[in-house]
DNA sequence: CGGATTGGCTAACACTGTTAGCCTCATTTC
DNA sequence: GAAATGAGGCTAACAGTGTTAGCCAATCCG
């Protein structure tokens, strides 16, 4: 009984295709490798061509044989962090029914950016490079708050809240001493009773 | 009239004072005003030593003489940014009734931040230096929001929904075609109803 | 008058992404 | 087998960043 569709009953179906990327060379499948890690364990800051170089054992210029540039590099982090945490999102409402489904959305949502906060950040900050990005890949990363939601502008509603309760909380920006659980708390109830307006 | 505080009846009075910034020495606010014009008008990435400056009619080193660094003269902006946001958001909350607080404030959020998209940057992301900050402000800022909803909590989740939406709106991180103005009334009025989870 | 302080300057350092040009080695092609 | 080609490394260098050190003129104050 994994997704219901009852008239009116959520979890929808899904819709959107998970996209396939395009499989990189094995040397350039490499340095995105090393670069997420760099970015992960060592931080923003630390993900520079020449520690690149470093942890390859090649000199940074070398590194342009293989990528564009920095950007496309970025680039290519945030395209599969966006099909991994929409494998982990559809999951999660996979298994959900209609009563707990927008509470695990959150829930999941918010220890997937806990567990791993320089990637969210990449993903997340600045203006994105759509043409850059695989197609699809932004619509299966986000659907699951529709099918949570039922309805489009409800979910990209849901969406940038989610995403603006974690980003304040990952870089420690609500007052000390908050109890960031009943934040969550408040937002979840915030969006779990049927609104009309749209 | 304006500020009426029935039993249950929001918007609620102010508690926080308004915090009063060190006044700078008139040098060092000539080269705060320069700052915050280069990066409202040129961008982030325009808010170089060098291009202050040259605006300034000095060299980069020079402006060491009066600030400790980049990152001091960036606090300074952060500081009075924020004593600006809550007098505005303090004013709404002022002029509103319990009917429309709640939208009247994320319409106000909403447009200024629209109207200084960059100095909006600059006060939202990366982590806060609190230390460094003028005492008060942020409470300053974010009261409104507890004014508003009259839960400390609740008014936590509202304004990082707030933050979330409009952050993505300014980096162009909706999906192309989305009718943003759907986005903020499904927002509001999922935080319109009374909530008791908390 | 004589220090002391203020506020400018140049030179320089360490770091960033990036380009140009060279060279070696493996592979493919005649 | 020889020759051409391309892949993938290298060093040197450039323009840009924030920042420090050290020098120097002017101004202020006792």
């Amino acid at each position: 009984m994994g997704t219901p569709q009852g008239p009116g009953g959520l979890p929808l179906a899904r819709v959107a295709p998970r996209p396939v990327l395009a499989p990189p060379s094995p040397r350039v499948g490499e340095i995105i490798a090393v670069a997420r890690e760099v970015l992960e364990k060592e931080g923003a800051a630390a993900l520079t061509m020449r520690r690149l170089g470093e942890l390859l054992g090649i000199r940074a210029p070398s590194l342009y044989k293989h990528l564009a540039g920095k950007s496309q590099l970025e680039v290519r982090l945030v395209d599969a962090a966006l099909v991994e945490v929409g494998d982990l999102l559809h999951g999660v409402v996979d298994r959900a029914d209609a009563a707990s489904v927008l509470g695990d959305l959150l829930a999941a949502y918010r220890a997937h950016a806990r567990a791993h906060p320089n990637l969210y950040r990449l993903v997340t900050s600045g203006p994105m490079r759509r043409d850059q990005l695989t197609a699809g890949v932004e619509d299966w990363a986000g659907e699951p708050f529709y099918r949570a939601t039922g309805e489009p502008y409800l979910a990209q509603a849901l969406w940038a809240a989610a995403h603006g309760t974690v980003i304040l909380e990952l870089d420690g920006r609500y007052l000390p001493g908050s109890d960031l659980d009943r934040t969550w708390a408040a937002l979840t109830a915030a969006f779990s009773r049927p609104v009309d307006g749209a």
